[in-house]
DNA sequence: GGAATAGTGTCTGTAAGACAATATACT
DNA sequence: AGTATATTGTCTTACAGACACTATTCC
């Protein structure tokens, strides 16, 4: 529980720490968390990188890095972001902060406090490997064993990382039911079957689609029409094409069947 | 932009910083800064102290303080809770995790990293002024002049507090629609008319009583009834008395018509 | 034509919003 | 009695969920 005297482990680090406070080492070192969501294969995804030093050797963790001494967290986050994905801020997806960790110890090497974001962005071409030596690959969410669904294949998650991603999970589930967030996980065009997809994989559970529709359509500014139509892809009708709409809160929202809370007896 | 050197302005602070970090000043201060909102007279108010030395004297600010090295956030926050109204941490009021403040010189002295609290809780008997020599008042949200409603009454706000109030309103207003957190704000039993104004306070416009009442009965694990009954205070027919239910989340939500969003041409 | 997906129409149950009516307290 | 609030009842409208049906594409 009490702060163990930092050791830096590699030539970056102690360059980074060294040009961060030339007095000596920070007592507190700030850090971003990120937690990048896309859709893969129809399901939830979350980026994670296998660490190759101390500590958490071997386990995945997630991207994130310093915030330098000139920037904020929320630029250190974008900066971060690009870094690993080399997607730059738009409105093409969604960067917000999550939640900010502090425990002592969550760390063994200094105190670090870290600030964790999430994105959403579309699926993207390659697995993204990292700028540096370290493994980067796409793990579904379901795959992680964060929910007790914990299997011999599921990973190891470096520091309090598993917490994190299960914060950002119930964030992204609670918020695609009141924004139009869900948009932000495909291209700029596409159609109600692909949005409908994203709130299947995101909750883990079917829709129906002609309900979906009218829910969707009748929801002002959530998506907007585009004129032109699609390819069908494994037969079938072709599907029209909608872009987001201009609305920031959905009204009404939609809502999913399944909460998790528990209801006991009621009045 | 660039962090100035800092320069202690009290002695308590000044002892602060030499016990904080024996090796010389931090080069980061975590700090947290507490929303406190209650009900005062019908309104929304929120506790805020003013400064009485550089920077920003004379200014109303969140009540805070400095996360010791060996506590989190979470714990430096009940700590703060305790130490401004002497409230001990517990079921009876709510303490959450708002939203961590990094802009680099959001505070002239130094770079100060700071995670914001809220707590809900009841009305508390005095003003429950500081341990320290400064000035604590609550204030009423609608009196802070946040929502272009600025008059010459309107306390200045210190650092960038409006910001982290406005962060905070915003989330509590969103947070009584699909959470219990509305009875926080009362004490442990109270009629159906306290819990709509407490609403009507949040949200700033009126609830119809009927409806308000047939929606919260029929929201399972939203409150318990009590045998027994309240006093009529402005007489009137006495009304049931309720505690808080155990539900998490409630289902269906509680809707505001008032949505600010801005809604544009749909479809 | 057959299979597959997109999209429309319709029925039903539930719940919200408005409002009337009744019940119970205080003066 | 008169007033004020609590509580119940009822009517209308909106919408979610279910499901049947039509439309359009690929094979």
């Amino acid at each position: 529980m009490t702060t163990k005297p930092y050791v830096p482990v590699s030539d970056e680090e102690r360059d980074f720490l060294a040009a961060y406070d030339p007095s000596g080492f920070p007592s507190i070192a700030l850090t971003v968390d990120m937690l990048v969501f896309t859709i893969r294969a129809g399901r939830l995804a979350v980026l994670l990188i296998e660490r190759g030093g101390f500590p958490y050797k071997g386990s995945w963790a997630l991207p994130g890095g310093f915030v330098n001494p000139d920037e904020s967290a929320d630029e250190a986050a974008a900066r971060e972001l690009f870094e690993e994905t080399n997607i730059t801020v738009g409105d093409e997806f969604h960067l917000e902060q999550l939640k900010t960790y502090t425990t002592p110890g969550r760390d063994p090497r200094m105190r670090v406090v870290s600030t964790s974001y999430f994105a959403l962005v579309p699926d993207l071409p390659s697995p993204t490997g990292g700028d540096d030596a370290s493994q980067a690959r796409w793990w579904a969410v379901e795959d992680l064993g964060l929910e007790g669904n914990c299997t011999e294949d599921s990973p190891a998650l470096a520091f309090d990382h598993a917490t994190i991603i299960r914060d950002g999970l119930e964030r992204v589930r609670a918020k695609i039911e009141y924004s139009p967030l869900a948009t932000k996980f495909l291209e700029s065009s596409f159609t109600l079957a692909d949005l409908r997809r994203v709130y299947e994989a995101v909750w883990n559970e079917p829709l129906h689609p002609a309900n979906f529709r009218r829910k969707v359509l009748s929801t002002p500014g959530f998506v907007k029409a585009l004129g032109n139509k699609g390819e069908s892809k494994t037969g079938g009708r072709t599907a029209a094409l909608y872009e987001e709409g201009n609305a920031s809160l959905l009204h009404p929202a939609l809502l999913r069947r399944t909460v998790n809370t528990e209801e006991g007896d009621d009045e």
